[in-house]
DNA sequence: GCTTTTATAGTCAGGAATGGTCAAAAACAA
DNA sequence: TTGTTTTTGACCATTCCTGACTATAAAAGC
């Protein structure tokens, strides 16, 4: 079998203690962290910026020095409010990653259903724009994906 | 002795991977199975384009880096067969017309939600490709179709 | 109080571990 | 022979992991 990235078991590690916990945020040691996985202690913060980023609806706040933790809180925001700042943040042209990342966003906090997610991704990916080149295949792509949200977001 | 090419051996082996999974889909390494058939890597990729298309009806995901690895899904059977024949019907162009009235099709046989057929079609809406002319515009908006289509009947 | 020590966390650049693309060579089929 | 499919390798892109150095807060000593 293929090994998990030590990354995604200490990001699933931090959803649950989110999910458990009663207050709707996790205050954890990244010390701690570290040890619990074998990891060094800068590993805690590239999973941090990496799947706990404020794009993807979360807050971190965090204190140095003796009894320091982090804490990290889901933060909640409405689904036309997502997509409207999903929408403004899209420029006019887009490259595979940036687009996929805003689905990934929106999929993840709760916005789009994984299935709707992915079939945006499969609309916007270099496979189905493969014929198109450069500039382009960006400005298309852009304009594709903002038909869609506003498509999504228009009752 | 006839000898199977190696590239049909690795489509085999995958295939068999697919069927033998319980969630419909198979998640492999493409550095350790060209170790194990004894090839590039990059004849994975060759065995994905040319055996696990879309226009077969594989959707193919991946992941970069530490922990990396290939995800090659199915389509959904029972969806399968009238987006299958939507798709052959459409061939490689189509214009805006031909697309929607494929799409409000699956909608109404209970495919496509409404939501996502509405997505769909504004996705390939000549107004999300007012800057392709012509030919090259029905070709991406197959391409889009296609891409999405399968993507959305996959495991 | 002020300074020093200790206990945390943060940043950043680079190395390692993946997968992707493309074009040319080789093998095969008609 | 000629056209197609397979195989290969050089180069690229992305993600993860690590360690040296930095920054801040609390506690301890004065």
């Amino acid at each position: 079998m293929n090994k998990t990235a030590t990354t995604d078991l200490i990001a699933n590690f931090i959803q649950s203690a989110i999910d458990a916990s009663t207050e709707g945020f996790a205050e954890l040691q990244r010390s701690a962290l570290a040890e619990m996985f074998s990891c060094v202690p800068s590993q805690i913060n590239y999973v941090l910026s990496t799947r706990f980023s404020p794009e993807r609806g979360f807050s971190v706040e965090s204190r140095r020095g003796g009894g320091g933790y982090i804490r990290i809180a889901k933060v909640h925001e409405s689904a036309r409010e997502s997509v409207m700042n999903a929408l403004d943040s899209l420029g006019d042209a887009a490259d595979a990653t940036a687009a996929e990342t805003t689905l990934r966003n929106l999929s993840e906090s709760g916005v789009l259903d994984k299935l709707t997610a992915r079939m945006m991704i499969a609309a916007t990916g270099n496979s189905a724009l493969k014929s198109l080149e450069g500039e382009q295949r960006d400005q298309i792509r852009a304009s594709i994906l903002k038909h869609m949200l506003v498509s999504y977001v228009s009752e």
